[in-house]
DNA sequence: CGTTTTTGACCAGCGC
DNA sequence: GCGCTGGTCAAAAACG
């Protein structure tokens, strides 16, 4: 799992509406990356309760949890059906707690010496090795965290990490894969991640 | 040994 | 009222 690719491809979606008619959870938070795993190290632990195929994508869902106790957050995890290489994954609700620190500490102080995985590492398990330098794929750069977790706490975002040096911006709906008809009713707010320079505020 | 992953079944909600 | 889809839980197995 993990991906590497390329790391200035994020599209983050807020769905501010919440569902339709269930119980209002927290905002959702919709992130579309580009990459060629599933699933994406946002700093925080995740245990995988379920799987699931829907409609419209010939990929399976997954469904993951905060593995944290009293920590409410889900995540779901689709790739696009057309865009096999763009990964959608849901943020649901809010952590309650710090990314553990064992994944916020992969900050290289220097230079970053962790190199990432290679492109061939087909199961790349963070949990198995300690190497946790910098195993964040997609933002190559452990020094990620740090501004990602800020960025995504203090944002109301339920993922602990974000590429630094991208921000979010406002962009159709349409552009982020999804299907007019399957959301029609759901108010969102889609935001692209784009690399910038400085503060990405 | 502990933890996580996997598969299946069950339940709930929504639409028609 | 029925059917369909999505979502979650649960038990078992595998791996580290």
């Amino acid at each position: 799992m993990m991906d590497y690719v390329t790391p200035a491809t994020a599209i983050g979606t807020i769905d501010i509406g919440a569902l339709a008619s269930r119980a209002v959870r927290e905002a959702r938070v919709i992130v579309q990356t580009t990459s060629e795993v599933d699933v994406l190290d946002d700093g925080y632990r995740w245990r995988k309760y379920g799987q699931k195929v829907v409609k419209g994508n010939p990929n399976p869902r997954s469904y993951y949890k905060c593995t944290h106790p009293s920590c409410p957050v889900r995540k779901h995890v689709e790739r696009a059906s057309n865009d096999l290489k763009s990964v959608i994954t849901t943020y649901e609700g809010k952590h309650t707690h710090e990314v553990p620190a064992d994944r916020k500490n992969g900050c290289p102080s220097s230079g970053h010496g962790d190199v990432a995985p290679p492109p061939q590492a087909d199961g790349l398990h963070w949990r198995s090795g300690p190497a946790q330098g910098g195993i964040i794929p997609q933002y190559s750069g452990a020094a990620a965290y740090g501004s990602l977790a800020q960025l995504g706490v203090a944002g109301g975002f339920p993922f602990g990490v974000l590429p630094h040096g991208l921000a979010l911006v406002p962009v159709p709906a349409q552009m982020a894969g999804h299907h007019p008809s399957a959301m029609q009713g759901n108010p969102r707010l889609v935001l692209q991640a784009r690399e910038v320079k400085g503060n990405p505020a």
